[in-house]
Formats: C-alpha cells, sequence, structure tokens
DNA sequence: GATCGTCCATGGAACGTTCAATGTGACGGA
DNA sequence: TCCGTCACATTGAACGTTCCATGGACGATC
C-alpha cells in the first residue's frame, strides 16, 4: 500500500485533536467543555475554544452518554389514538416543551407505547440510555403510567396532578380558579342566565371546569339549572347549543369547557342569527391559537404552556441531577384572554 | 475496606455478562443481536437469548452508536410558529412518523431551529451523532432545508416534491389526481354550479388543488367563474362563503382546499339554514379526524398519512445504509372519503 | 496426507468521551 | 528548610459495544 492516498477517510475530529492544537490535554478541552471554570484559567479557555472553533469540533454524544450516563434526552409519551379536538392543544404543547428542553440543551424524543405493552417502553427507553427522564401529559390523578416510573425509579413530571401517595412531580392548571375568573367577568357584565357546555369524558379537569363554574356561580347567588349543563360529544353538544338558544328564556352568557367546544357553540350561535358577544356571550378556556381564528375572538382562559414545560422540565432535571426532587406538585394560574366573545 | 457490602453500586448487566452466563463470547452475543445469523448457529441462539432474557439484558445505545456510528434516531423538524388550522394535520402526521419508525426500531427525535442560525441545527444534530437522518415535512419546491442537507451530504426525505436538480429523496400527495376525483364525484352527481374556497398561501399544494379542481372542471366543460374562486384567511372564507350562498345563482358545489376550511363552510352553510350533502354540496381535502365530527362527515381526498411515513423513513433509511438513494420521488394518490356533506 | 473452504466462534483493539487519581509549581507560614 | 495549600493541568482507566483479523474443527477435494 504504498503512495496512498492518505486521508482516503479522514478521522473525525476528536478532543484529542483540539487538545492537541491548544497544546492542552485532553481533560482540559473536556473541563471548558463542561463549565468546569473552577478548573481551567481564561487563557486557557481562550487558547482551547478557538482550537475548537478552527477545527469546527463539535463533542460527540454517544460518547459522552456512555461515559457519563446522561443522555441530554427526554422522552415525551404521546398517545396514538388522540384524534379528537385537543391536537391543537397538543401540538403547541410539544412545540413549546422542545423549545424548553433546548434551552436547557436537551433534545426531545418523542414516542408511543406498544399496544401489546403498554407500559414497557418507559422503562426499556431508560434502561438503554435513550432518555434520561420522561415527560408524560394528560395524567389521570391514580396514573398509571406515573406509578410505574415511579416504582421503577425513572425520573418523570406529569402534565396534570397526581394523587399525595404518588411522588408529587407534576405541574397543572388550576381549572377551578380559571373559571372563577371567566364567571366573575361574565357576572360583572351583569348576565344573570346562565349555561355550560363541555366535551365528555371524565377526566378530573374537565369536571373541576364544570366544579368551578357552578361553585362560584352559586358564590354570586346566580342559579346553574341542570337542565342548562350538558357534557356530551360535538355532536351533541351542537343539538343542546341549538336547543338552549332557541327554547324559551335562552341563556345569555354559555360558558363551555373549552376552545374547541366554544367555537362550535359560536358556530351554532351565529347560525341562529345571534350576533356574538352582543346577544349572547360566550367563553372558552385554554387560550390557544383556536380562539384567534374564530369570530369573533375567544373570551378565554389561557393555559400557560410555556410555564408548564419549562416546570416540567426542570423538575425532570433535578431528579437527574439530584437523584429526586422534593419540590411539591406546582398549580399554576390561567390567564383571563378578553376576547370579543363576552 | 473489609466487610464491605459488595453491591453497594451493582454494575449494569452488560454484553460480557450474557456472553458468561450463556458460556460464549462478546461478539457472538453481539451477532446475535444484531441478527447476524450466518455467524451463529441455532443451539448458540437458543442458549444466548434465554441468557439475556434471565439477566434482562438491554442493550446500550450510546455504545452501539459510538462503535457503529448510527443512532437509530431520525429527526424531524417542526416549525415554532405553526399556529394555523393545519395543526391537526402536523400532530396526525407526527404519530404516524413515530409508528413508522418504530416499526423498523427507529425513533424520532423533535427538533426546532435557532432563530438565530436556522439550518444550524441540521448539521448539529448529525454532526454530534444525535440523528442519522432528518425528515422534512412542509417543503416547498426550491426548499432551503433540503439544499442544504443535500450539500452537507445528510440522508434526509422530504414530505413535498422537491425541484429536478435537488436530490428527488422526497413523497408527496398527488393534489391535482386527488381533487380530479373530488370534481367527477360531484360532477357525476349532476352538480353545475361549483365554487373554489381555500386557505391563502403560495405554498404549490394550495396551488394545485386549486388548479386541479380548474382544469377537472374545464374537461367536463363545467365553467367556473373568477368570482367563485376565492383563497384567503379563515374569515374571509367564512365572509366568502355566505356572500356567494346568498347570492343570487348560488353554486350548488363548493369545493375547499382543506378539510378545515371545508368545516368553516359547513358552519356558514349552517348557519345560513342550508341543509349540507342535500341543499348544497361541500368536499374538503385530509381526510382526517376533523372530517369525522363535522356535521355530516366530510367528502374529502384522504391523505395516506401512514404510508407517507413509511416511504420517507424508508428512504432515509437507505440513505444511511447505502450512503445514497437512487429511487425517485414518490407522488401518492389520495383516497377518496365520502362523507355526509357530499 | 496436504490443501482448501465452510461454519462457527474468539480475543484484541477501537469508538470519543469523562471519571478518578495524581502531578506540578507558586506561594505563604511555621 | 520544610510542609501545607491552592490553582491549574495531566495521565491511566473505564464506559459497553462493534470492527477486524484470526482460530479451530470438520468435511470435501486434490
Amino acid at each position: 500500500m504504498p503512495g496512498g492516498g492518505a486521508d482516503r477517510q479522514r478521522r473525525r475530529v476528536g478532543i484529542v485533536d483540539v487538545a492537541a492544537a491548544a497544546g492542552v490535554s485532553r481533560q482540559t478541552v473536556s473541563n471548558v467543555l463542561n463549565g468546569r471554570d473552577e478548573y481551567y484559567s481564561a487563557a486557557t479557555y481562550e487558547k482551547v475554544t478557538s482550537a475548537m472553533q478552527a477545527l469546527g469540533y463539535q463533542p460527540n454524544r454517544a460518547a459522552q452518554t456512555l461515559r457519563s450516563r446522561r443522555t441530554t434526552q427526554i422522552g415525551y409519551h404521546i398517545f396514538g389514538e388522540q384524534l379528537d379536538r385537543a391536537q391543537g392543544f397538543t401540538l403547541h404543547f410539544l412545540q413549546s416543551l422542545v423549545k424548553a428542553a433546548s434551552d436547557v440543551d436537551h433534545q426531545v424524543l418523542v414516542f408511543t407505547h406498544r399496544r401489546d405493552d403498554p407500559l414497557g417502553v418507559f422503562k426499556d427507553l431508560v434502561a438503554r440510555q435513550a432518555v434520561d427522564a420522561i415527560i408524560v401529559s394528560e395524567s389521570t390523578v391514580e396514573d398509571e403510567r406515573a406509578r410505574f416510573l415511579a416504582d421503577s425509579r425513572i425520573p418523570f413530571a406529569c402534565f396534570g396532578r397526581l394523587a399525595p401517595d404518588l411522588p408529587q412531580h407534576w405541574v397543572d392548571v388550576d381549572n377551578t380558579a380559571g373559571m372563577r375568573e371567566v364567571v366573575d367577568v361574565l357576572v360583572a357584565e351583569g348576565h344573570q342566565r346562565f349555561a355550560y357546555l363541555g366535551a365528555d369524558g371524565d377526566q378530573y379537569w374537565k369536571l373541576d371546569r364544570l366544579d368551578g363554574v357552578v361553585r362560584r356561580l352559586a358564590h354570586h347567588g346566580v342559579r346553574l339549572p341542570k337542565a342548562s349543563v350538558f357534557r356530551g360529544p360535538d355532536q351533541g353538544i351542537r343539538r343542546r347549543a341549538r336547543q338552549l338558544l332557541t327554547g324559551k328564556n335562552p341563556p345569555s352568557a354559555i360558558v363551555t369547557g373549552s376552545d374547541a367546544v366554544a367555537a362550535v357553540v359560536v358556530n351554532v350561535a351565529h347560525s341562529l342569527g345571534l350576533r356574538v358577544g352582543t346577544d349572547v356571550a360566550i367563553t372558552g378556556f385554554d387560550g390557544g391559537a383556536l380562539g384567534l381564528v374564530t369570530e369573533p375572538t375567544l373570551t378565554s382562559a389561557r393555559i400557560p404552556v410555556e410555564r408548564i414545560s419549562r416546570e416540567l422540565v426542570t423538575r425532570c432535571l433535578r431528579q437527574v441531577e439530584h437523584g429526586r426532587d422534593d419540590e411539591p406538585g406546582l398549580l399554576l394560574p390561567t390567564e383571563l384572554v378578553r376576547g370579543g366573545s363576552a
């Protein structure tokens, strides 16, 4: 093999190349890389970083992970079936999660469960060192995924409050308080005849929202008749909204459990020739993009998605770093968005 | 240190432990793991797999990646701004992508670009060995991301057709053909007065859909007056739909550019007291979940999301394995979904 | 009986990084 | 002079796997 084209397959530039170029040792480069500033002087920092720049060095994550046992990846569990109207919200949340993770130099790995072994993936991902921690959304109070993760001592955080006997690694929205604000606004504007429409399903947050409305109205001394409350699928919502608005003594304000439901109700009201915001007030819950494309825009309780993502990521990292996290669960307030619909 | 609690920090079970338990060498275990069946007998396969089972062995991905230079991860680029109605579709697509990837033992890493350096992330992910390949959706014909990836010799695949001078690593939907089918159905049912409503934006697929409608109607000898064509934002759609339906000589069929637009138009029609599917036909494009929650369900051209995801992943893996892929771009037909709206 | 090919299996080295321990020179106090 | 301390820098080993070259057994062929 004489006369060979030497650099037929050039080696990737690694930490040793940087070390050589900067005239220091491997470990020093590593220290600079990991910001252990008590171990190097300002002068060496300069030498090392400029050598990195010159060589176009990028640390190899596989090697870092192998040695340090940290992946800088967070798993996000996404349901395979989620085909309802919550899609807009879910995507928005995912986007903000990716953003929040990248702000602390982490990536998001999206995964679904296998049908035959719903919980297996969770453990596999960690065992095989694909992720450091897992974020679960739409968790229930007695979430089996959370329980499994806790039992397996896998760092995790849930979007959705957890039962007291579970580790309190959760962040959630104060649905009751959010509805309280919404009701207060409506009452302040003089509304007296209310109705509530929401999606079906027994998720606690759906129940909480209704509950918040009921309680707050009671507090104001306003009656919410049984017949004016309905939770069901989209078609049912549509039918019931029409029924309510065309019946005798129709509600002047319809509070709904989500922006998606509100959008449907707004359309029904339009179809009846009613001016939304004037003839009838309609409110939503979410405060996402959907509320901006309806006409008029929705008055709603905005869920602080960005903050939630940040907090979830923080909770994960604390567990990864300290092996535990004693921070209690976090209940975040919503922010009232005043649109034209109320 | 006598009398020590020996297993205070037990070593993770690795390939050597399996080898020892099975009475074979490391490499043999590795061969079994990677399915190199020409290198081991059925008997050793048995021994090895049962040893793995017994020890609960999970291969360490970091080590595998480091040595083999393969991550079994695919990057998916997601826009930070995507706040329009396409959210439902995007999430659906992501789900199917995760599924398609996991069918070939790969994971999906979701990432966004940094505002200051939109293309940097693409290269970084590959250089740092976070992903093997990248999937780009909503690509334009002259997509700069695609060009960058091609120049950087990074394996990739686009959802959206690419210019001929770019590598043809793309899969797309035949929008024109899809609309052809839709129009054919409407014409067959005797419709003569048409209108077209679609979202604004100059993405080629939006133009293609309109184009498909125009051409096919011409083919049938049906006129589509300029005044009956409109592309614009949601509010504009709503206004124009009302205008069309209440004007003199209203269209009997409204073709729309997407299920999202169709849903809006359906609502407008409802609001005017029209029976959708009887008084006026309305069609969509996507065939996703949205078309099922409207009432009546939408007649639409279904985009074969699952197939698209599979093909995209396949294209990526071919490039990763062979260093290249000469397969041409793939234009997939839609599938006509007959709902009650037409 | 030497040679070859096939089948299965093995051990050394390497992937690129961080951990853990050790070294060095300067400085100050006893 | 000796020792301890501090600030900075270095070296050997390890992480857990796959690549690569080689080895032995066995049967077939010359």
